[in-house]
DNA sequence: CTTGGTATG
DNA sequence: CATAGCAAG
């Protein structure tokens, strides 16, 4: 369980989020709970009592721009946070640019822009150097905007993604269904090798208990019902939903928080936009999904997978 | 002469530069020294001694975006300097949206704004309604990028004006010339009428002295010989150039401090590209030409002409 | 509201 | 380095 710390909330909350503290690091939470408390502790939302240790950890998150990440302090969550893999969607990075993440020594990075720049993008730093790298699903027309990577590891295919918005009145609608068409092949292909682990944002809120206000978003992006169905039927090829899983019945658990209303962190009106989804094999491997509420630093906070391998 | 506060310098310089301070106000200064000390100063640079009392104050400033000059603070400026009349440069102004400076109800408000969005504009506010106020100098190849209006009051014209910069690599050197010779015609014809005070961002550094590395800049914008050149022919029409007048060997005065060297406020490696240049018939009028350095807000920084009609 | 890239100074 | 506006989310 978090403990909140006893001090002046009254002179924090008027701090800058990300100011330095006494000791020259940088919180990226909101300065009542240290960082250290809130990886300690496996989930808030703990229901079921998976007793299972873990000894493998993958964590994902859509960072809204890796400059302005790594300002605010992203790779002390990085460090704090140790997982062996870390997918993150939204660079929007530029590779003319050198970043502080080189630095982290003991992580391999692979990155994928796209052709825009500043927008999109995606990457995965891990451990160990996976067997295989893949960029993009070897499609002419979806491969421009950087949404997918695949990293082969020894008991999985690891894929991340950046799903396509459908946008302001749902213009791209469209677009993204189709793509997802063509990651479903993709995911499909590579799970009759090897089971699959496809994380990322899917950017939809799969049933009415993924979002805050489901009756004002039944047409909005990530919440038509084209994008739900869309969505089940992926699951339908042999796949499931792991935080799902874990809490059927788990409600006001989000990962996505818009900037357009301040007050949505606070009042925890949010979406849950980003997923761990399992090829069903590996339903004995899983033994937790935690989401990270309190981390700021982007629009949406990480998510964390524990898993098992002996 | 301007006096240092003894405040833990140490502290107050990690602060950011316009935080709020204990009472609520924002200095706009770097905190070493009272708003109000800097107004009431009349000018650090006093050498002729002018004993005349002046009753009526002209204060112009580059302001380099009116959004963030208003954010740091720039209408706590205003409210201490108090001129009778504010000439701003550089406004950035979007006549689509409200601003605070209409809430000043002892100032009456004219701006002029760029066909172009976010480029350019100046504006006067006013204590007193002037007589007249024109808007560009009716010529068409020059009236688009919103660069000068003209306020008249009973003992003279106002021209404000933004003189458009000579640009990298002296792209633009040929149209600021001709540029300046459509104002020159502009100015002249007024003058016949009544004296005129031409002031603002007039983009050019008069004499060696007018800039603190002259070797380094015989071929940048704002040091050419061509726009000095243009400069002195106005001038020899019949206007002088009020600091130079007052102050005639005094270096190291500055009104420009680029920002992308972040020391040149601090090694006061500057430029004066800001003027208030008059009609030689107002020589009996000017009582005084003070330029405030240590007011932030801007890459310029504020001038004031103090002047006297009885 | 926040991101990054842009043009301009 | 810092401004505004842009497109996107």
């Amino acid at each position: 369980m978090l403990k909140k710390k006893l001090i002046d909330t009254k002179k924090i909350e008027k701090k800058p989020k990300f100011e330095e503290n006494s000791t020259g690091t940088t919180p990226l939470v909101d300065n009542l709970i240290s960082l250290k408390d809130i990886i300690d502790c496996k989930n808030e939302f703990k229901e079921s009592s998976n007793e299972k240790e873990w000894n493998f950890k993958i964590a994902s998150w859509n960072i809204n721009g890796l400059r302005a990440w790594i300002k605010k302090g992203g790779i002390n969550y990085l460090e704090a946070e140790d997982p062996d893999i870390f997918c993150l969607q939204e660079t929007k990075y530029d590779h003319s640019k050198i970043h502080e993440l080189s630095t982290l020594s003991n992580y391999r990075c692979h990155w994928l822009a796209s052709v825009r720049k500043g927008y999109a993008g995606v990457g995965i730093m891990s451990k160990t150097e996976p067997i295989r790298v893949e960029y993009g699903i070897s499609d002419q027309e979806f491969d421009k905007e950087g949404r997918v990577m695949m990293a082969e590891y020894e008991k999985f295919y690891l894929i991340n993604s950046y799903v396509p918005n459908a946008g302001a009145k749902l213009v791209r609608l469209n677009y993204r269904l189709k793509w997802s068409e063509v990651l479903r092949d993709y995911l499909n292909k590579l799970d009759q090798v090897k089971p699959v682990i496809w994380t990322g944002d899917l950017n939809v809120a799969h049933n009415r208990i993924d979002l805050k206000y489901p009756n004002s978003h039944l047409h909005s992006a990530c919440f038509t019902i084209e994008e739900r169905n869309s969505f089940s039927e992926i699951l339908s090829d042999g796949y499931f939903d792991s935080f799902r899983y874990l809490y059927p019945s788990r409600s006001d658990a989000y990962t996505f928080y818009t900037h357009r209303k301040p007050t949505s962190r606070h009042t925890n009106s949010g979406w849950r936009l980003d997923y761990f989804v399992m090829s069903n094999k590996l339903k004995k491997n899983l033994v937790d999904h935690v989401i990270r509420p309190l981390i700021t630093g982007s629009d949406h906070v990480p998510i964390v997978l524990y898993l098992n391998f002996e």
